[in-house]
DNA sequence: CGGAACCTGACC
DNA sequence: GTCAGGTTCCGA
């Protein structure tokens, strides 16, 4: 008998492992591993993913069966279960997990639970009541009512109800109406003779259908006849023609309509860095490239010329972005140069498409995946290349669980498939640079733009002279004038606030009282349109006050410099300024984002005001002004990663102004200006950012020099979390090797979120290959408070926030 | 004594 | 995570 090793849509410590199933003789020959089922579990039903296929079964109780399969062919390739593994192993989180962040979300299964009647004798009334002559009632309508549940297990005993589990696909997929002709074309003729001369538009249809025997979209028809669809329903009605439905991929990207692009004639230096990747290519070696490449150094056009080589070979390629930079303007680039061979993966798709551009990867119809971070798992099987451009982005670290970072698993891929992993960046992160300059990657360097532009002039202003000379508003004397003379000479601006840090938070005048949320330890924003106060981490709301609740003052208002206050004080300060603002707010509408980059570019705007989603990848000719309103305001957070954060922003943002013929310069606004990321961004000293950084990530113990791994703690009792984490830091401090340092407990930076307190325990290491199953250890012990008391261990292995 | 709240182990 | 079955505890 063949047995299923199936591991169970069930996120739980002790679920995580294989479970076996027997295989039902009508499912023997179709089973293959990768393939998803529905199991029974408990009394339940629910999803699994098959493992592995096997005859003997190391289960000691009777196997029940498989009930059903989902796929016809399996989701997830033999690489990707492998991949899993390691994924689940390396981030410490579970196996269900570490398969489900691989697929597209309407993949997941939704689970329902029904109530069935079973008999037409007369229920209890109450029970009749909730039925109300149905035959399946939701479960849920039975929680929400009053009947108590002993009165529906007594129901169940006795044969009247039974409980139904339900496993629920979200998939849709759309389709197209098809028309065709439903007789053959002597009866087609004869109809058509037949047809009085009234009907002209019918006519006119079944001329076409004379001429053209293929099916046809019933748009098309309609736009090329020129008719309704009413017309058309009349001769479907008199069968005459048929319709059916045909599955179609969503396109959110007009394919026609972009226009196919040739390969440019590479620099010298270009192709100094492009041969041996193309060299790795040709050998079907495995190999890390860290491209460090200043902003406008063509980087794009080495990847796109890499995988072309890749797609002669036959095999596919995957290319990552940042989301924020996965701009229209990259995605024509792709486009243009492979046309259809491109699918595109990023999150403002509506989950129908991100599940056909999913499906396009599958089926084997595109050769190239341009994505955001998940679209790293592309379940190719022929991978000749995986490219991360923007290398140092925070965005390819995944937040929650499982909290990999998408350049640890390009680089296994890679490993698997014998290809290489090309890392790029301007600004790469001091970890890939570091493994460069030892030689784990190979490094390649494009010191100079295609253009051969300088890069613009940055001019870095102290605004605490500002104020002392008694300029109070957010903008410097220089700020505004050269802003003035862009407008006047018609040319763009584009203007950075950096967000972080900062948000509009509500202060009384009078006593100092600042309005925090009452379950976290954090200040409330400030909305203008709902004139509401909210909490950016849990959902609390409540109206602005009028008055200070502590000491009854009506001086009660808004502080901070969101993107809205700087756009008021520059229309009050430049009046003539057209400016279009960028945020989560002006952005959340699906396409909103691309229609006000194209109003920019068409030139209905002046200055182009945002937050960090402004700073990369934006080309626009007209841009000779970037101005950053506080360079600092990301250096004084809780991370040890403020500095080269501040450094990878202010030179991405820099690399806006003058990318064509006109000169670009930079005004950067600050309070630190001694600060060396921000001197040596002015400066474009990659290299001697990267020296005084690395000395101090030496002195204090942070990576490159060491790995880390963060460990949170969190309950709703505050002496239950300090006395957890310390025991905690206690056996790590038992396990590890001497050198290793166990920093904790201290309190989250976000002590307290939901009414939860949260510590955390830091571990700065060089060599621990255990530390792993040490963690996990160490959070078994703690499996019955988790159970039962609420209590939460997250693990965070090489973080990138530290909250 | 009955009912509900609470606890525990199993889930293949 | 969810469920069933057992235990405990409370008021009648």
């Amino acid at each position: 008998m063949s047995i299923a090793k199936v591991i169970v849509d069930v996120p739980a410590k002790q679920i995580n492992q294989t479970f076996d199933y027997a295989i039902p003789s009508r499912l023997e020959h179709v089973l293959v591993p990768g393939m998803r089922v529905i199991v029974p579990f408990g009394p339940r039903k629910i999803m699994g993913f098959v493992m592995e296929i096997t005859s003997i079964s190391s289960s000691h109780v009777k196997l029940k069966e498989v009930l059903d399969v989902l796929d016809l062919t399996p989701v997830l390739t033999n690489e990707l279960l492998e991949l899993g593994q390691w994924l689940a192993e390396e981030t410490v989180s579970l196996f269900i997990t570490a398969y489900q962040v691989m697929l597209p979300q309407v993949l997941k299964s939704q689970y329902k639970k029904e109530l069935v009647r079973m008999t037409d004798e007369e229920l209890d009334p109450a029970m009749e009541s909730l039925f109300a002559g149905r035959d399946i009632v939701p479960y849920e309508e039975f929680a929400q009512s009053t009947i108590r549940y002993q009165k529906l297990l007594k129901a169940i005993n006795n044969g009247d109800i039974s409980v139904d589990y339900l496993v629920k696909s979200r998939i849709t997929k759309k389709t197209e109406t098809m028309i065709k002709p439903a007789i053959t074309d002597h009866l087609l003729e004869e109809a058509y003779n037949d047809m009085s001369n009234k009907a002209k538009k019918q006519r006119e249809l079944l001329a076409y259908f004379i001429q053209n025997k293929e099916a046809i979209t019933k748009k098309q028809l309609m736009s090329k006849i020129n008719t309704s669809a009413a017309t058309i329903k009349s001769l479907l009605d008199k069968k005459l023609l048929v319709s059916t439905k045909m599955e179609v991929y969503r396109n959110p990207y007009d394919d026609a309509s972009i226009e196919r692009t040739e390969p440019l004639t590479l620099t010298d230096q270009q192709n100094q860095a492009i041969k041996p990747i193309k060299q790795t290519i040709a050998d079907n070696s495995h190999d890390v490239f860290l491209l460090h490449g200043v902003t406008g150094s063509g980087k794009t056009e080495i990847y796109l010329q890499a995988i072309s080589d890749v797609i002669e070979n036959g095999k596919e390629a995957i290319v990552l972005v940042p989301e924020i930079s996965l701009t229209p303007q990259m995605v024509h680039r792709f486009k243009g140069r492979f046309g259809s061979d491109v699918a595109v993966m990023h999150s403002a798709l509506s989950s129908g498409e991100k599940y056909d551009e999913w499906r396009k990867i599958y089926r084997q119809k595109v050769k190239v995946v341009v994505g955001a971070r998940s679209a790293v798992f592309a379940p190719f099987e022929n991978l000749g290349i995986i490219i991360i451009d923007e290398e140092h982005e925070t965005s390819y670290k995944q937040e929650d669980q499982p909290k990999y970072h998408a350049r640890d698993v390009a680089i296994e891929r890679g490993n698997y498939h014998h290809c290489p992993v090309i890392l790029g960046s301007a600004t790469p992160t001091l970890e890939s640079y570091a493994r460069a300059k030892k030689g784990v990657y190979q490094l390649a360097t494009l010191s100079k733009r295609t253009n051969e532009k300088a890069m613009p002039e940055v001019e870095i202003v102290d605004m605490r002279n500002e104020l002392h000379e008694g300029n109070r508003t957010m903008f410097s004397r220089k700020l505004k004038e050269k802003v003035e003379s862009c407008i006047a000479k018609n040319e763009q601006i584009v203007l950075l606030l950096n967000r972080r840090g900062y948000s509009t938070f509500v202060m009384c005048r009078d006593c100092g009282h600042v309005k925090e949320c009452p379950h976290c330890d954090i200040a409330l924003t400030y909305h203008k349109n709902s004139n509401q106060l909210k909490c950016h981490y849990c959902s609390y709301e409540e109206p602005m006050p009028t008055i200070c609740p502590e000491c009854s003052s009506d001086l009660i208002r808004y502080f901070g410099t969101g993107t809205q206050r700087v756009e008021e004080a520059l229309t009050q300060l430049i009046p003539e300024a057209r400016v279009i603002r960028m945020d989560v707010d002006t952005t959340r509408r699906k396409g909103a984002h691309e229609k006000l980059l194209n109003q920019f570019g068409n030139g209905e705007a002046d200055i182009l005001l945002g937050t960090q989603m402004i700073a990369k990848g934006l080309d626009f000719e007209n841009v000779t002004l970037v101005g950053v309103m506080t360079a600092d305001s990301m250096l004084h957070l809780p991370d040890f990663r403020s500095s080269e954060k501040t450094f990878q922003l202010l030179t991405q943002v820099s690399g806006r102004a003058g990318r064509h013929e006109l000169p670009g310069e930079v005004i950067v606004q600050t309070y630190t200006p001694d600060h060396y990321s921000i001197e040596l961004a002015s400066q474009y000293s990659f290299t001697d950012f990267y020296l005084k950084e690395m000395a101090m990530r030496k002195t204090f113990h942070y990576p490159p020099y060491v790995f880390l791994a963060l460990i949170t703690v969190s309950h709703p009792n505050q002496v239950k979390v300090v006395q957890t984490t310390q025991k905690i830091v206690q056996s790590l401090l038992n396990s590890v090797k001497e050198e290793t340092i166990i920093l904790g407990p201290t309190p989250s930076p976000m002590a307290r979120i939901k009414d939860r307190y949260r510590y955390q325990c830091m571990v700065k290491y060089k060599n621990e290959p255990t530390l792993r199953t040490i963690i996990q250890n160490i959070m078994n012990q703690y499996e019955a408070d988790i159970r039962k008391d609420d209590l939460l261990i997250s693990v965070d292995m090489q973080p990138y926030q530290m909250m």
